[in-house]
DNA sequence: TCCTGATGCTTCAGTAACTGAAACAACCAT
DNA sequence: ATGGTTGTTTCAGTTACTGAAGCATCAGGA
């Protein structure tokens, strides 16, 4: 019963791959718009729902820190982001959008074709019925 | 009846988003069992399944051909990849796979876990249902 | 046949993203 | 205070990528 590559299966991932494709295609287009690389495109869009140290943006972003400070200080250059003591520690150093970091970001999000024009060809039960299916595989379903 | 950030909208894109993060993330890990960048693993899959000339190869990854020149180059040193002249067309070059990198190619798609264990969460109705959605949302639905 | 323009690949310069090691400061527990 | 750990940066080195320039080849006319 274990079904090593039946095609049922096979076909499902090679939708994913053309989600996943068409997603990122999407996306350096959006930040490309706004002059930012997907990469800095990334960053500034965590950070414009909380302000974070370096370590934990290289976290969520799974790569080394010394990339994030890169990063950091092309987006910091252009007036995007700026780094913040942390009370706290010392030795941290908190990136947070400035203003137009903020605005740059919300006109990021907004210029984000994939949420509305694939999906708009799904009726509401369906949108629900896909999002219920992703998150049974994603391992995240609410029990 | 523009739903512009309706709340069911925002969840799915989101799941898609974390989707996509996991692919990649998969993806990324098996090239790199395999000593290949990302971008190396996707143009020899991409070779895998027929020879293609350079052009062709910055067409489906969308970049420039001289990118591909350099990522060829790469994989030629290693032996995975070989340059053959087209006999139709002295100006064009042919990237096919030598036999170890057919091997490679093989063996990475063996690795790529994504295909098996996510999914196997779903039952074969799901995994229909999944694709229908999946289909009608890219448009490449038959009919 | 000889131009002429288009096409396919490479080379080159320049930037961004990334890693891993080394350095430094600040933290924390003893 | 000592010493180990942690957060950030700096540095060297690789890959991925773009855009311009160059070279060879092709293909269509005059």
């Amino acid at each position: 019963m274990t079904p090593r590559a039946d095609h049922l299966t096979v076909e499902v991932v090679d939708l994913i791959g053309t989600v996943v494709a068409r997603y990122h295609e999407e996306y350096e287009h959006a930040a490309s718009q706004h002059s930012l690389t997907g990469a800095q495109a990334r960053v500034l869009g965590l950070l414009s729902a909380e302000p974070l140290p370096m370590r934990r943006i290289a976290q969520r972003l799974k790569c080394e820190p010394s990339n994030i400070t890169g990063i950091v200080d092309r987006l910091e250059s252009r007036g995007l982001v700026e780094r913040r003591p942390d009370p706290a520690d010392r030795r941290v150093k908190l990136a947070a959008p400035t203003d137009e970091g903020r605005r740059t970001a919300e006109a990021l999000r907004g210029s984000l074709h994939f949420a509305r024009e694939p999906l708009s060809r799904l009726t509401v039960t369906e949108r629900t019925l896909l999002k219920e299916l992703l998150q049974r595989m994603l391992g995240t379903a609410p029990e």
